[in-house]
DNA sequence: ATGTGGCTGTGACGGGCATCACACCGTGCG
DNA sequence: CGCACGGTGTGATGCCCGTCACAGCCACAT
């Protein structure tokens, strides 16, 4: 159903067909046909504040389509990116799971859909359905593998060349398919990600993340154009990798 | 159940008198009971390494007396603490429910109590009694906050001081109660844990944290006497605190 | 006593990176 | 068009803190 933006709307849970591949999405029918009677559909544009850091948990946002990013932000103004959530994942849940504020602000990077549930129907859902309470847990694992994988990424590497390597290779590991490339160790990546947001990102500052960059492009391992980043030499950005 | 070390033995969880105050134990009678029958109890002393990052999860601990380090080491050697884990709560847990290799490596800071599960009937006893993957969520809800607080103690503060001066703070909400203390300002705790561990779980090298503390001794704010340490000047370390 | 091993204190040194400052470039908008 | 604005590139400066080195201290075993 495409709508006059452009934009496919999943109305029905039951007939979404991403369903599966999602990480919480895939529920038992009569867990979904709940899940359909208590959500709330809404589509957000690209900056849009889902949730707030420190406000009280109001509920959860299971986003259908699109990408957010979760950030924290010191008294000062710093911040520092935890992780980028992907289509399917369900955010604010740690927050509503102990009833309190919200540990991270959530901006959608892209247009998004995303399905609303109030925090006491939430808890009433994930007490009825075993089954959603088992996918609550494997989304706070993966929230869990996220997290510690930035507290060891911004902790034990060396230098801020290694973070920002292994930035780039993490985001490697899902390559952009160009149409008529010839076969090569060129990967391809869609980088929507401003220098600055990298740099929160990789707990430095944005004038580092450019400083590294170039370098980077200079010893013909990256090339950038755009949003379309070309990693030229994947082994020397691992060597520089340790962890 | 005072055994010959001098060191009391829950050998019943049906009957143990600190499951309502634990993150994990205070389940219903049945869960209890099934839990009862698949657990094996061991005690464990200091140092003795209950999982061992990068290995494929055996099953999950639940740690009934005692505290724990969780911490994270890169090729180099370098290591990370991720948390302490205090009685009461589930280790191995993200492994076990992702079924991956251990996240973290578990060592006992104290000699420790812990009712080993085997993954197998972990995950059936999760599936079973609903009330159990609650906790579990509580437990990973937990584990997602304790990693968000690190990540934001090594990626937005400013400075060392600070990191240390955030550590300490967190310990004081735990003060000791000295007996014959007047009423003051003066905040005791016991800290058990090395420079050097201080040094990894701020992030920073074991000779920074010796400066530091020197620094803070010298402008009175702090006193140490072995493993109790007083906190003497709380407002002037919370002025340290940014974040 | 003598050794050993773990923890702690302190000095010296130097490099990585935060910070400030400013120029450049494209895009959108009045 | 001219202007503002957000993103980017790059130089200069300085300092925090990691690293190396070594000494002192305590507990404990021989």
């Amino acid at each position: 159903m495409p709508t006059a933006y452009n934009f496919h709307i999943i109305q029905d849970c039951l007939k979404c067909t991403f369903r599966e591949h999602r990480l919480f999405c895939d529920l038992p029918r009569e867990a979904l046909s709940k899940l359909q009677s208590i959500k709330a559909t809404s589509v957000y544009p690209k900056g849009t504040l889902l949730c707030l850091e420190g406000q009280a948990a109001r509920g959860v946002y299971i986003l259908c389509t699109g990408r957010a990013k979760l950030s924290t932000t010191s008294s000062e103004g710093k911040s520092i990116i935890l992780r980028i959530a992907e289509a399917g994942e369900v955010l604010g849940l740690t927050a509503t799971m102990s009833k309190t504020p919200y540990e991270a602000t959530v901006e959608t990077l892209e247009p998004s859909q995303a399905n609303f549930i109030s925090h006491l129907e939430f808890l009433r859902f994930l007490e009825e359905y075993p089954a959603v309470s088992m996918k609550v847990a494997q989304q706070l694992t993966h929230n869990c593998k996220c997290a510690y994988n930035e507290i060891r990424s911004i902790g034990l590497s060396n230098s801020v060349p290694e973070r920002i390597a292994k930035l780039l290779l993490s985001w490697a590991e899902h390559p952009l398919d160009l149409p008529g490339k010839k076969k090569s160790q060129e990967i391809a990546i869609r980088v929507t990600l401003t220098q600055g947001e990298i740099a929160q990102f990789a707990g430095t500052s944005r004038e580092t993340v450019s400083r590294v960059l170039s370098e980077f492009k200079k010893k013909g391992w990256l090339r950038i154009k755009g949003a379309t980043w070309v990693v030229l030499n994947k082994p020397a950005l691992e060597q520089l990798v340790t962890t």
